[in-house]
DNA sequence: ATTATCTATAGATCTATAGATAATGC
DNA sequence: ATTATCTATAGATCTATAGATAATGC
């Protein structure tokens, strides 16, 4: 394993053990896979490390026997979910990616790889939101990604500027990505009950977008244009 | 005691002793205040009624010689947010109150509305939502809450659409109600990482309601109108 | 021989109650 | 005499560990 890769938030709570055994490594992967079901659906407190051993159909003793303790249980549940989605989502900001997109383009884009990601695996989110919200080095790694996200999909949107009529750009491209990210936060995670809950997600895009386009005063992107695959980058060479 | 006017969903759980002492008074508000404040601040599972009691200057016994359990007391002060925040909303969306108003009048007397209550008792509100969060039927009656003020809005803002240039009314009215309702949340409640966090209220209102306005296609507010507002931003930009 | 798992339980909370004591108001 | 409060503790969790037992791979 590469050990010098590892996160600093990480660092002191790392002492999930290695099985050498294969059915360890089972055990190992139910107890994430039940961690996360049930983190996901009833939060930290009110899951014990007795119900995450039931759900894998394993004991507490062989709980303990990977996870030194609770908290570790709940950071390698988290580490997960953000593997899955620090990756693919470093791979959407790339700049090379962008060449001759327009700000529509990437608004688009953006609106509909949320909802792609957050439809992929709910139950990893969910959970890693949970523990998030219980563990505050956690809330304050993800709130950390957030922003890092945020500042990259500005730098490509500013680099743009020339397309957006509002008189401040750098205020609208702000406050447009807080616009959307709200909304999508709260369509997506908390199930808050907004009137749109209904509607389906292309129609939720559109209008989005719609508002995201008036606002800036930008050219609504062309239709045909969709989501690239973040998993083919473009430049596959060498 | 012929109270009637009792909501439906506290039916059960009404058994706080009404003290017939003066001191008795004095200690429910004290256990009131403190359990708001640990609740805003730590949430229901990390806040124990002995600290509740110790916040409160009493004993854990004194605690439950007013109130039957823990759900009783959470119930209690989620009552009394709500309360407070019910009473003004109410009023504020009664029709009779905008006679004249136009669309753009109306959003911004409700972002200023809903910034100003925010701000007013943050502790009681903070404490409630985190009831809301642990009590099933808290989230659903707080739900129905929000959705029976959205529909207010709805109606008074379909109530003029003529004014309204977005090709399809009820949808963009309902889409602008969820995307200002997602950014207040975003801004008052969850604490996320905004771009915005830094901006003052004024500056947020005003981008919030040229987006919509702009979205909508309707003409923006004069910057007096509405709300009794003590700080309008006077035509800020350039 | 080592690794993984299980059973049983100690120790730390936390909620709620019982019984004793203090304050209040008729 | 009644109401309010306090102290002490029972009973219900939950986390984490110790020691016994089973499975694996050299």
């Amino acid at each position: 394993m590469g050990e010098e890769t590892r996160s600093p938030w990480i660092r002191d709570l790392q002492w999930i053990r290695a099985g050498q055994q294969s059915r360890s490594r089972k055990t190992q992967e139910s107890l994430l896979e039940s961690a996360a079901t049930l983190l996901a659906e009833k939060g930290v407190e009110a899951t014990s490390v007795a119900d995450v051993a039931a759900g894998a159909g394993c004991s507490v003793g062989a709980l303990y026997h990977h996870f030194r303790d609770k908290k570790t249980l709940l950071y390698a549940v988290f580490q997960r979910m953000e593997e899955e989605v620090r990756a693919t989502t470093r791979a959407a900001v790339d700049p090379a990616r962008w060449e001759g997109a327009s700000v529509g383009d990437i608004l688009r884009a953006y609106l509909e790889f949320s909802q792609e990601v957050a439809r992929e695996r709910p139950t990893f989110k969910l959970a890693g939101l949970a523990i998030a919200r219980h563990e505050a080095a956690l809330r304050d790694h993800l709130a950390e990604f957030r922003i890092e996200l945020a500042e990259r999909l500005t730098e490509l949107l500013l680099a743009r500027r020339s397309e957006i009529g509002h008189p401040d750009p750098p205020l609208a491209v702000a406050f447009v990505l807080d616009q959307l990210s709200a909304m999508l936060s709260a369509r997506l995670e908390h199930g808050e009950p907004t009137r749109l809950a209904a509607r389906s997600d292309s129609e939720f895009t559109r209008e989005a977008l719609r508002s995201a386009c008036d606002y800036l005063q930008i050219e609504p992107p062309e239709p045909g244009r969709g989501l690239p695959d973040p998993n083919s980058p473009k430049g596959a060479s060498r």
